[in-house]
DNA sequence: TGGAATGTTCGGCT
DNA sequence: AAGCCGAACATTCC
């Protein structure tokens, strides 16, 4: 479910109604999703106000009254629902003085942790790093790009979709080596990683399968998508056939006329 | 039946 | 160290 333009959307339909709420209680359904104490868990947040909320990459945090953080991942499948019911997938509810919050994960890859731990690993986000600074991080990296775009620790916020699209729109090979893109071609990738996060949160992310913002909207971006999803279908740009290939174990879709910088 | 799915992490190898 | 690979996590769908 979870990409920037998709955890950004959360965020935005979330934080009107989070802010300035306390949690009156706290219930946790899964030990995956939530790996301390559910109990302790559950009692340190009893209580708390929640004094604002940001978006780091694909994380979610919320600062609550008395310095503490609780940060959220969706994983794969996982809904914040604003006022929804539970269902066979709740994972974790938070009752508030006015309204619930409904933690829902089919799949169980989500997490909720109290601090930001694994928020300081994370490398700059992707709608934050100025072009410049992409350039100069992309010229030292030895890898293959796609797996590169999709390593939160260089940067922060793009998934198995995004990083496609904006591969596509920058006309770059997905298994171009980083460090040998030119700079001008470096500048057009960053150019283009923007582009598309922004365009896709100006849709309300891409709903794939199953994801739906915190009032339980899908996302339009999805009808937009030049690569993903489209093997076999012709180039929205020169009507060659779509490819797909696995690269560091994700589908990769891309042009092979349009794409061909390797 | 097998494979794939918007993600991350870990161990092993080079 | 960096990067690659495969496996694992859990569940559903085609």
């Amino acid at each position: 479910m979870p990409e920037l333009p998709e955890v950004e959307t959360v965020y935005r339909t979330l934080e009107p109604r989070l802010t300035g709420r306390v949690i009156v209680g706290v219930r946790f359904a899964s030990r995956l999703v939530m790996r301390d104490d559910p109990d302790r868990a559950a009692a340190q947040l009893r209580a708390r106000k929640v004094t604002g909320m940001r978006r780091q990459g694909k994380f979610l945090i919320v600062e609550l009254s008395g310095g503490l953080t609780m940060s959220i991942h969706l994983g794969m499948t996982g809904r914040l629902l604003w006022n929804g019911a539970e269902g066979p997938h709740t994972r974790a509810v938070f009752e508030l003085d006015r309204g619930r919050l409904v933690y829902d994960d089919m799949r169980q890859f989500g997490r909720i942790e109290i601090g930001a731990a694994r928020v300081w690993k994370l490398g700059p986000d992707a709608l934050s790093l100025t072009e410049d600074e992409f350039v100069s991080r992309l010229a030292v990296r030895r890898g293959r790009i796609k797996p590169l775009l999709l390593n939160q620790t260089f940067l922060s916020g793009l998934g198995n979709i995004y990083a496609d699209e904006a591969l596509f729109r920058a006309r770059v090979h997905p298994l171009s080596p980083a460090g040998k893109i030119s700079p001008a071609r470096a500048r057009r990738l960053w150019r283009s990683i923007n582009e598309v996060l922004k365009e896709a949160v100006a849709g309300g992310g891409s709903s794939i399968s199953d994801y739906v913002d915190a009032d339980g909207r899908k996302g339009s971006f999805q009808q937009l998508h030049r690569v993903y999803g489209r093997e076999n279908k012709r180039c929205v740009a020169c009507g060659a056939r779509i490819r797909r290939i696995v690269v560091g174990q994700r589908g990769t879709h891309y042009c092979p006329r349009c794409q061909r910088s390797v």
